[in-house]
Parts: C-alpha cells; structure tokens; sequence
DNA sequence: GAACCAACCAAGCAATTGCTTGGTAGGGTA
DNA sequence: TACCCTACCAAGCAATTGCTTGGTTGGTTC
C-alpha cells in the first residue's frame, strides 16, 4: 500500500538509481551547468542527502564515466584479439561504438561533452589516457585495413582516423533509441557511407564477400 | 590591404578585442565555465569594466554567435545560388566550412558545445532557425546530387545529411591553423573520404585473397 | 582651461553554488 | 527492549557568481 516514488530502472540500490539521474542531467545540461540540487530535485530528495551516498559531485561524473569507459574499452579489446579480418574487425569497432551510443548514451555524451574541460583536473587524467588509448585502436585497425589491402592505400592514415572516431560518436547528438532506425542499421549505412563514398560508382560493383 | 570586417558606425576597437578574448575563453572552458572575472583577467581589466562595453555575459556570446551566423549563412546562399553543378556546389559548401572552422574557430567550437544549452532560452531562439536553415542548405544540396547522378540513389539522405554536418564541423576539436595540414588540404581529403569511400575500389580485379 | 568622453577602477551586493553538520524516521536483528 | 543501519531532512556556511554603483584617469576638442 506504500507508493514508492521509484523509476523503472533494474537499479539494485537507490545509489545507481541516483548516478543515472545524474548522468542524464550530466548528457543534457552539462557538468558544469548541472547542480546538486538540480540532481536532488530529480531524484525527489534534498541536495544534502546526496553526500550520504557520494562524496562529491566531481565523484559522480568520475563514477559515471571510469565505469562506462572500463566496459567500453573491454570490447575493443576482444575484436582486436579476435582472429577476423581487417575490415571485419574495423566494422566490428564501428557497430561496438554504436551500440554503446543505444545503451549508454548519457555516458557517450558527458564524455563527448565534458573530457576537454574534465581532463584538466589531475583526478581525470585517466581520459586522456583513455583518448590516448582510444586512437592506438582505431590507428591499429585503419593500418591493419591498408596492409592487408582492405583499404585505399592513399588515404592520410591520421586524419581517416579522426574522421572515423569523430563522426561516430557524434552520432550521440541526435540518436535517440526507439527511434526509426536502430543503432545497428545506422552502423550498417554509416559504415556504406565510410567504406564506398557517397558518390555514384562508376562503372562496376561494390564488391559482394567471397 | 584589403578591407577587413569593419564594425559598423563607431569603430569600437577595445570592444571588438574584448570581444574575441571572450571567445577564446568560450570555446575553450564553456560558456558557463567562464566566469566575467576570467574574461576580464585574460584582459588585464576588472570585471565590472566589461560591463561599461556590454550589458551582460549572455549578451557577449550573443554577438560572438549571430554576428559569425550572419557571415557563414551568406556564403551558403551564395552557393547554392550559383550555377555550378551540384557535386561542385557540395564540394564548396564543405570546403566553405572548413574555412570558417579555420578563420572562425572560437565562434564554430562556441556553436558546437553551446548551442545546445543555449538554445533553451528565448533569447538564443535563432540558433534552432540557423540550424533549420544549415539542413535546409545541406539536404538540397544532397537531394540535387542524387538527381542530378551525381551521388549515389540508394542513400539515406538524411542520415548522410547528419554525418556529412556532423563530421565537417566536429573537425574544430582539434584543427589548429598554422598545423601539418591547410584547411583547404583537409577540405579536399574529407572529400575524398566522402565521396569515394575508404575502401580500396575493387573494379574487375578480385586478387586480394591473402 | 573647461568641458567632454571612453575606458577603467574600487568596492560591494544579492543570488547561487558545493558541501557540512547534527538530527531523525523506519526497518531489521538480537 | 535495546541496538544498529540506511536513507533521508533541516539549516546553514563559505566561496563564487553576474552585475551595480559611484568615482577616477588620461586624452581630445573648442
């Protein structure tokens, strides 16, 4: 007969259920532009009673994004131990991304939004490390595709790179789940767009899998 | 030599600097991470001095924001109302956006990671019409692609609309002129990528089996 | 040499910020 | 009954924020 103001979420524990209200405050107001008692507000509470559960609002945000970059990077990983093939794998990479956009967009967007302001406090050093990280994958893949003929051999590796890492995590500004496309079909058509150019081929056929 | 872009009446010289000070503290810490104390130290006056130039903190980003819209928007329209065809209008409408990313970084960075945010209030209401008006430019330039032949038929014009904005202007995160590479080289490479794909283009051969 | 003016200073105010402190309601355990 | 525990409240503090007010400076003009 208790009506209990709680959220649908699978949250084990009201201390989840808090970092999820913050990090959607976080994605969409900004670090910076979000206060405690905005986050208490949400969560039915008084701002004071966050610090039962945290120890700073810094700690929030670090909390939120240590854990999604920890499971994130946890995935490259795999594909790049993986047995497939350059272009496979580089697929791989993109379709991961995009996954993580559907299933933690709060988290792609504080990240996408925040990591240069954050990255300057001694505490969140580990995103630049991560940034660091991030681009020995996608160079690895980009330089395993030329070798192994998958790719052009013309392209300026650097800058395919930031183009790749760029316009997929950007996609967080507009994605939104439920929406007409899933993630999977927006990797599918991104990575046409990547692979062949948007240009009309010329005169035969992009080429079918052997 | 050449004219530059003159105020209009009163040539306030003073105002225009602390004008672009304001910018670079924008786009680099955030609109809201930057306080009139910091815009006024990195100018070597007070913080209430500002205020004998400008009404409000709001009202600087105001005029950072509309006056560098009004600029970029006039060069649109003159492409679009050119009588190139439409694979060249593209080409130009993205190498026009790599130029401004080059002369106007500050205010494109400001527009990228504020615009969002900013948006919400009444007074920033334009950037939602700037931003119909930027789909409004791209989707006819990709719609006049496709019919003309010159693009691809079987794209999601929208979809590529998003990634071909989106991966323009997400270039200002770390294009800094006077690097390896002139705008006008990246224009030309994003091109390629876009256009062309990075695949290696697989005509008749089909030798590539390892 | 008086009037004027743009640019700035010095001081501070009201609101907002992150965070602290001491207390308490309610449930479980013994 | 007594004890503990988690989750919260109530009140407020020190710092920071955008902005205001009244005054000062140095140069220009007539």
């Amino acid at each position: 007969m208790s009506a209990e103001p709680v959220q649908p979420t699978t949250a084990h524990n009201r201390r989840s259920e808090l970092l999820a209200i913050a990090a959607g405050l976080f994605a969409s107001k900004g670090f910076k532009n979000t206060t405690v008692r905005d986050i208490a507000d949400a969560a039915g509470i008084l701002s004071g009673s966050l610090y039962h559960h945290f120890d700073s609002k810094e700690s929030m945000v670090d909390e939120i994004l240590s854990t999604f970059q920890d499971e994130l990077f946890g995935r490259y990983d795999a594909i790049l131990l993986s047995d497939d093939d350059a272009r496979t794998k580089l697929e791989q990479a993109v379709e991961v991304s995009f996954a993580a956009i559907d299933q933690h967009r709060d988290e792609v967007a504080i990240f996408q939004n925040e990591a240069a302001y954050l990255g300057g406090f001694e505490r969140f050093a580990y995103l630049a490390e991560r940034n660091a990280q991030s681009r020995e994958v996608w160079i690895t893949l980009l330089d395993d595709g030329v070798r192994s003929g998958a790719l052009r051999s013309d392209l300026d590796i650097e800058l395919t790179y930031r183009f790749l890492r760029d316009t997929v995590w950007v996609a967080v500004a507009w994605y939104r789940p439920g929406g007409k496309l899933a993630h999977t079909d927006i990797a599918r058509q991104y990575l046409t767009i990547l692979l062949d150019g948007i240009a009309r081929p010329t005169p035969t056929t992009q080429g079918d899998t052997p």
